[in-house]
DNA sequence: ATGGGAACATTGTTACACAATGTGCCACGC
DNA sequence: GCGTGGCACATTGTGTAACAATGTTCCCAT
């Protein structure tokens, strides 16, 4: 067929295609990290050119959820104790200057726009908990976070904040914290009242005991 | 000759090589923004395959200082006015936090050997300004606030400033905002000192005033 | 038991080709 | 003369096949 003009812009190229649903896999938890990535077992699985996975494997190595070493290979990322709390030290600097930033626009408090869609995330939450579904539970609690970083409308922290999300979700795919059913929801709502009070505080307070917790779960797994 | 064992580790790759060169050259100005990358004229230039050359422009595009567009090509990236604001807050956010873990690791003031470091960083600035190199003068400059970021010792934090300093190199290599002959060591000393005594404050005031002067001078350029 | 080296697995790169897409230009119709 | 459709062309995305380069594993000799 001859080329000719489109209606519509075409679909992601093959490379992304495959670099998103290797993607949703590795954050559903399987591979699990550290499973290694071999090139020709992806490219003969989805029936691409070991380009075209090279290609996709360097979009995820980027985003950091896979670990390519020249001459070695590709693996599924893991995540030690400092690799966490220095993940957790960048995730405070992306939401506490988003807060501000919201305070600065809305220094009388965030009006019903501001608020809606954070709370409607959290209702996400409180369903997801309900369901008892971790996987499920982990990506409304991202959507939380996601909403409340959105809110402060500056494209470049939420894009940041956005590839950490996507780090941590890898990580919560294979640690479970202790949480009473509902527990999480109820925390995120409180969370959300004391970041319009406190800000940077509240920010800096969850995520040290989001970290605690998240240490605590992956201590219990190693033993 | 048949594979042994090796008592160093191997270069880069070819692709990372010409990513780096690549790299150089683009934060030099030349290519300016805005220039296409054809990936046959690489190739051919480089005397590397089309493959290779995808490689580094992949990872320049992972970078922000070329835009990829699938079946258009990568350009040596520009900002808009926008986009620079959104960089500045992202840049804010890091620069921030990386001054508030410094402040919680040394509540009593920076100890010389945090200081060192970031003093040597203005007296290379010193130096760049005095041989009137603009491009000199432009790395020195990010290398006052890679110092002050690095002194956080969160390697997160510091990884995400450097390539949004990149970003910035490649702004300034177009851009040529006013200054008097080391008015910019003058205000760099002036920063520290109020970065240990304000905090979060010093940074988004500098910033602020950082990127007004962009703004001006790029108006300047397009009138 | 240990270490050197060969074999093997895997990755990085090359050459060449073709499919797919976007752009520009030309011709035709009004 | 102008606008639009379509074709040609340039460029990118992907594929095949091969080989160079590197790291790992295993075997054999000491």
């Amino acid at each position: 067929m001859s080329p000719r003009r489109r209606d519509s812009t075409p679909g992601p190229t093959a490379a992304a295609a495959l670099a998103e649903s290797l993607r949703e896999r590795i954050l559903e938890g399987d591979p699990a990290p550290g499973t290694a990535l071999r090139e020709e077992e992806l490219a003969q699985a989805h029936d691409l050119s070991r380009h075209t996975v090279r290609a996709a494997l360097a979009m995820l190595g980027a985003e950091r959820l896979v670990e390519v070493v020249p001459y070695r290979g590709a693996r599924v990322a893991t995540l030690d104790d400092a690799a966490l709390i220095a993940l957790q030290q960048l995730r405070a600097a992306l939401e506490t200057e988003a807060v501000r930033l919201l305070g600065d626009t809305h220094p009388s408090g965030w009006p019903i726009e501001v608020r809606a869609p954070i709370d409607a995330a959290i209702d996400a939450l409180a369903s997801a908990e309900g369901s008892a579904d971790w996987s499920a539970t982990t990506r409304a609690h991202a959507g939380v976070h996601r909403a409340i970083v959105a809110a402060a409308d500056s494209p470049r922290i939420a894009e940041a904040h956005a590839h950490l999300e996507a780090e941590i979700l890898l990580l919560l795919a294979q640690v479970r914290p202790d949480y009473p059913s509902g527990g999480l929801t109820a925390e995120h709502r409180s969370y959300v009242d004391a970041l319009g009070r406190e800000g940077g505080a509240a920010v800096r307070e969850h995520l040290a005991h989001s970290t605690a917790l998240i240490r605590a779960a992956r201590a219990k797994n190693t033993n």
